[in-house]
DNA sequence: ACCTTTTACTGATATTTATCAGCTTTTTGA
DNA sequence: TCAAAAAGCTGATAAATATCAGTAAAAGGT
């Protein structure tokens, strides 16, 4: 982990911010995005800078504008287990938030990010009942919670190989947002933060890269991995 | 699974049903209740029985009176991986109703069980902007989202005996709701239906409670466990 | 209560995955 | 740009777990 420094970014209209379409923000009114306008703050975090950490008390939540965020639990021996990397456009820690509880994940910049805050009460303000807003979100947490009944089937039914590949195919979605010539698509995580995604030892993780590259799916340059046959992938990850 | 009907089971009113107060129908108003008692049905489903399948669409919601509810999802080769175990009180189908997917879960009975319908219209007629009920939802949603994600990690990070030694716990817990004497709790699954709830082979499973008899940490009869040691259980599950 | 079917169990073996140690390369930050 | 630190990689080995085949026991239906 670097020591890196937070600041404070010139704020970034919602309305023009390319990612509010594809955010659970997406379908506010022009009056409510204006009030949300008000509230927030954005901010720019380095790599490797926490957002928010497991067992603290959480405020508000983050809206992903630019960059790449883990979002992990600490396991055994503080081993990370990443549920899911997220980008531009998601929206973090509101689910903490709405039960009450403390962050039960943490949040980690993987690269340099800007991150808009919307304080606690400014976002239950938006959380008016009868809102579509209110709606909006019950149903995306329904859908991310079948989501993880899946992710949870194939932690616990397939090989470490086939959840590899899945992550890798998973992480071109992710990183395929910006990048999209070709369906090559360059991700750029630590071999450990990769194993930390699969639930496996950063050592195997290598050795299935090394397969991989054998097999022609993926291509490797430094920490950069390059997908270059996703249907092999997915064959691999069934078979 | 064995062959078994389904019968219509007299109405019990929910407001004398044992499990309603710890279910989500447990903060409605008496008028809220009178409603849905008229638009309810109770069911008898017998051991084996489905009540929904994953893939098809939901008409309503179950809400368990008595018995034990294995809720799955098919992995590889129909291997089922059960995400958990449902009991008294418990509301199902839910979450697929609100984000208008098909199930993505099955669900079948593991005993003989009384189970009340509520069709789709009239529990969205509860589910109105603004009640108590909308929120209580909502809450407990994102509070069972945050419980997957440990489950996530357990699967990744933890051994398949200290898993095994988890799943005896939560089972514990489960079907300690009823006969709760001296702590020791029979629980009565197949070996198969524990190894698909550990993410692991059958036999394999069966070593390990093999392993737990002989450290006096359970008991068996036939298909029974009794639970002996809770806290060597626990024990087992991180060590 | 009996017979059939299903489930439980055991041993042998193969496979997968983790662990450890040492070395090399890449990344990072001054 | 350069040195230190971190990450990446490899091989050897150990440990955990799956698979297969066969037998024993228990459950379930009539």
């Amino acid at each position: 982990m670097s020591v890196a420094k937070k600041s404070i970014h010139s704020a970034i209209a919602c309305e023009f911010c390319q990612s509010h379409h594809r955010s659970l923000f997406g379908a506010l009114s022009n009056a409510e995005l204006d009030q949300m306008e008000t509230a927030k703050t954005c901010t720019r975090y380095k790599k490797g800078q926490v957002l928010f950490h497991e067992g603290t008390r959480p405020l508000g939540v983050f809206c992903v504008n630019s960059g790449k965020i883990k979002i992990f639990r600490l396991g055994i021996d503080g081993k990370e287990q990443i549920i899911k990397v997220s980008a531009a456009g998601d929206l973090l820690g509101y689910k903490s938030l709405i039960s009450e509880q403390h962050y039960n994940l943490s949040a980690e910049a993987l690269d340099d990010c800007v991150v808009c805050f919307v304080p606690k009460d400014d976002f239950f303000r938006l959380l008016q009942p009868g809102s579509s807003f209110y709606m909006d979100i019950l149903k995306a947490v329904c859908v991310e919670n079948g989501e993880m009944a899946n992710k949870m089937t194939q932690l616990a039914q397939r090989s470490v190989r086939q959840r590899a590949a899945l992550t890798l195919l998973m992480l071109k979605d992710t990183y395929g947002l910006e990048h999209d010539q070709e369906g090559e698509i360059e991700i750029n995580l630590t071999r450990e933060d990769l194993a930390n995604i699969v639930g496996t030892a950063t050592e195997s993780l290598i050795r299935l890269l090394n397969e991989f590259k054998k097999e022609e799916l993926i291509e490797t340059r430094g920490r950069k991995i390059r997908i270059l046959d996703s249907k092999g992938l997915l064959l691999a990850s069934k078979r």
